[in-house]
DNA sequence: GGCGCTAGTGTGACCGGTCACACCAGAGGT
DNA sequence: ACCTCTGGTGTGACCGGTCACACTAGCGCC
């Protein structure tokens, strides 16, 4: 009979059975539990235990097997994001974020990618998440996300980055978001500043029942003695922008428009070029998010800078918070701040 | 003393535990071991005791534990992305396409961010890969990529989206690419064909001694007897596009640049702006990967679109079989293909 | 000197699956 | 009638951790 040493087979198929807990405490001459409570930093270990303990764990290069972990306390350890079909830049960098806060807390991070028509598989990965005592973060900033966030049930460790609530959130409600509203005031402010009769504006869909960029716009239109004209609708990308853009440029009293993003302001920028209207002389647009390939835009686009970055870090640290019991207060991340570039300025003097 | 149901508790505290396959087994009057079986599609169940045990698991709504399922038999049904930090276009893509096909085979899909500095925290990732039992897919676009790529140990289950390599690469080596020298000969030649008298090229960093892309670019000036110019160096961002954009633009011989991705030629797209050169009346720009905001841009941008959701289903299809122990032999995926828009024309004919 | 207390350690069950193997009944062959 | 084979099922150990609890030794204290 033959008998293959697993832990040093050269051929690369017999995958070498990593130490255990109790490889180490044979080894350091202890029982297994103590060697649990050596890497969980429990107290109530002598010193010179623990030295020995701790060094027959890193010569035997010793991790704890997180399954084993995972199935004893029903703590994982990790997080699981929701997060719609996108590519789009604003996910991503709330991906990162998580991701970033995650790993310094040593969580792993899953991802599971949503798509609007089927939600069966967003069920299963709540359900996934809950029967493996992981936590959730849901990226609901569409209504693909919004869907995902109804579906997780009321008990289960979670955050969501959502576009700012319309009213005052339900107290306790783990949601995270850029405040919006301050956002498409102050640029709003800042094109009326620039001396243009008013704003229009392209709006992103909306999961709220009203929108607080777009109340934002509103209200400082409103306290600028101005009537808000009717914002435009469009969804996420390039293409309803331009569309959107072209309807703009008809109109000859249209000298500044504000957009729902970047991507939507790439678009109207380019309607307005096919309609050969000047920029910023004839008609300023500013965007939100501030892509990094805004500044190279023609001309470079004005827009705010959202911080999704800090927002997905918040978006865990509410997720972790919740995890350890604790109580978190919904609020909004970070601070909107304003990129002036080449796309706004003040209009031209009308010629009549 | 006073009990609480923990199945039906109502304030939410008391986290139910879920069904597990003993509970089955009882209720449905046979032993665990059936269950197990019949959870993994067994073929020795009689169609009666399957029919009984898998109605007991819907009323249950029993799912298998995962965590249980992993400390027994070391399949985790899982993939590790590692993915350097970036919110760019192709990476995103590629994510979406290994998790698309994960999902679709109930893999659950991890995501690693690895930073150029620290690689301890990428042996982290792949050690807590290895001893789990997952698998990795190694997105190796750049050079951080490539590093963490070299960390992986030869016998866990890998596979790697990287760029087309320059030579053979070795036999079974699980690599995944776009064919960038065709993308790239396609493009010249595309250029060459509408007149120019040469096509400038502003390279992407590459991870290869000899760039595909750069070679495809040569190749196709040798072919028309062209002696290829001296390539420029940018990296992945638009700005790098801009300056080698404001240094190309400076010299009239220059009717043609074809770029290493849509971001460096949206900033070469700007230079020329800044520079007042006509486009493509003086220069014709060409990108590569097909962003969605290409088409916006002005003019809108001539390119080649790379399949990365392609890409990623395939890094995943890859790893999955080696995980079943097959062969699989490198091989680039899918077709690039050139898309024309307004970015590119035929040079006007000169004045002298 | 006996008591309680506590710091430090060990024991065995348990989490929820899978695996190897034992077992049994009935079909088919001789 | 007996043996073998095979489809269908059950038993108990095991994966690698954690938990509850038992135990021991040394200390301070009356």
């Amino acid at each position: 009979m033959q008998r293959v040493d697993a832990g040093l087979s050269v051929s690369g198929t017999a995958r070498s059975r990593s130490a255990s807990i109790r490889d180490v405490a044979r080894i350091a001459g202890v029982s297994h539990q103590t060697v649990s409570r050596v890497i969980n930093r429990h107290a109530k270990v002598s010193p010179a235990t623990r030295e020995r303990v701790q060094k027959v764990i890193d010569e035997l290069g010793f991790r704890p097997n997180a399954s084993a972990r995972a199935l004893a306390n029903g703590d994982t350890q990790s997080v699981t994001v929701l997060m719609s079909d996108t590519t789009r830049y604003g996910y991503l960098a709330t991906l990162t974020g998580i991701e970033e806060a995650a790993r310094a807390a040593s969580f792993s991070v899953g991802i599971v990618v949503i798509e609007s028509g089927s939600s069966s598989h967003v069920r299963a990965a709540i359900e996934n998440a809950i029967d493996t005592g992981g936590a959730l973060v849901v990226v609901a900033f569409d209504k693909t996300g919004q869907l995902a966030l109804r579906e997780v049930p009321e008990r289960i460790p979670m955050a969501a980055a959502v576009e700012s609530p319309a009213s005052a959130p339900p107290a306790g409600a783990p949601w995270c978001w850029i405040d919006d509203e301050a956002a498409a005031r102050d640029a709003t402010r800042y094109l009326l500043e620039l001396g243009h009769p008013t704003v229009h504006y392209v709006a992103l869909p909306s999961t709220t029942r009203s929108s607080r960029r777009t109340a934002g716009w509103r209200s400082a239109l409103r306290r600028a003695g101005i009537d808000p004209p009717t914002p435009l609708q469009a969804d996420w990308g390039a293409l309803s922008g331009h569309e959107a853009g072209v309807f703009l440029s008809r109109d000859p009293g249209v000298s500044a428009i504000l957009c729902g993003n970047d991507e939507i302001a790439l678009g109207v920028l380019s309607a307005l070029h096919a309609e050969r209207r000047k920029i910023p002389g004839d008609v300023s647009v500013a965007g939100f998010d501030d892509e990094p390939q805004s500044a190279f835009y023609t001309p470079a686009l004005t827009t705010t800078k959202l911080d999704f970055v800090a927002l997905g870090r918040s978006c865990f640290a509410t997720v972790t918070a919740r995890l350890g019991g604790e109580h978190v207060e919904p609020h909004p991340v970070g601070t909107p701040e304003l990129v002036v570039r080449a796309s706004t300025g003040s209009p031209r003097r009308a010629r009549s």
